[in-house]
DNA sequence: AGGCAGGCTTTTA
DNA sequence: TAAAAGCCTGCC
């Protein structure tokens, strides 16, 4: 079995992106380790003693696969660093306590489905309903371990499910959305290489054309599913947020083009705090 | 035109 | 029972 230690100098720490809200197929199976999928692609990453980390690929699929994946490429310990703590203590304490968060680049048509199905529910709901559809019309293969691990369906796949198949999903009022997006995605209107040429402004336009995406949906597949870093979903979390901590404002300018990340930050703060304090 | 109330499925705490 | 990483429709 091909393995391969790694060494990240930056915030790397999976048990705050498994829990951020941004991925909803990240499985923890151990105390430091986690079955992530994305794509066509299955790894078992964990956290060993000594900082380095264990993934179960060889070198050249984490250089062409998921070393973009994690955005390693990025530095994220730079990007905290314009926060100035006497400036925004606030902002200073969400991200002392949240560091370790990334942006994974996911696969744009996975998060568009995701983050549709994503609305007005909570985490483990979601998670149960993304399941369920990758069960019901992904495609099963085995993973390293010889356990199940289900494909993202494609567009094509969603469309063919059949109405039972699709209400064991659970997705609501959300389903007719996603077959919208199914749709969009099988006629070429919703085309993720074309879309990853616009502009931030023209691609947020795109993304809210198609039905059951608002602003804040369309947000969070410009951030997780096309790597717009300064994109801001503002959902209930992120407007508590707001209203408390930014009653001013909450100061784009001087973080751009990183306000996603600060987003990130605060959100799982918020949440976090949210669970011992109720807001 | 732009803002707002009400409705929507189901799960979770 | 209220709230959950909201959006659509219809009304004003």
């Amino acid at each position: 079995m091909r393995e391969m230690l790694l060494s990240v100098d930056d915030d790397f720490d999976l048990k705050r992106i498994a829990d951020s809200g941004q991925c909803f197929r990240w499985e923890r199976t151990g105390e430091e380790e986690y079955r992530i999928i994305h794509t066509d692609r299955c790894l078992y990453i964990s956290r060993c003693p000594d900082g380095h980390f264990l993934l179960d690929c060889g070198e050249e699929e984490f250089n062409t696969v998921w070393r973009e994946y994690f955005d390693l490429e990025t530095d994220y310990r730079s990007i905290r660093g314009r926060i100035e703590k006497e400036r925004d203590p606030f902002l200073y304490a969400a991200a002392e306590g949240e560091k370790g968060i990334r942006i994974l680049r996911q696969d744009p048509w996975e998060t568009a489905v995701s983050f549709i199905i994503s609305q007005n529910r909570n985490i483990p709901a979601i998670k149960r309903s993304v399941a369920e559809l990758c069960r019901l019309a992904g495609t099963e293969r085995q993973d390293k371990r010889g356990k199940s691990c289900y494909s993202f369906p494609d567009p094509e796949a969603v469309l063919s499910m059949s109405a039972e198949a699709l209400a064991q999903c659970r997705l609501g009022y959300r389903d007719k959305y996603v077959l919208a997006a199914a749709e969009a995605a099988d006629t070429g209107v919703f085309d993720p290489e074309e879309m990853a040429s616009l502009s931030d402004c023209a691609l947020m336009g795109r993304l809210t054309d198609l039905y059951g995406v608002g602003p804040k949906v369309a947000s969070c597949i410009a951030l997780y599913g096309f790597h717009r870093t300064d994109a801001f979903p503002v959902d209930t979390w992120i407007r508590k947020a707001m209203k408390n901590e930014y009653p001013d404002g909450f100061p784009f300018q001087r973080f751009r083009p990183y306000n996603g990340v600060f987003q990130q930050y605060i959100f799982a703060y918020y949440r976090n705090k949210g669970a011992q304090m109720q807001y």
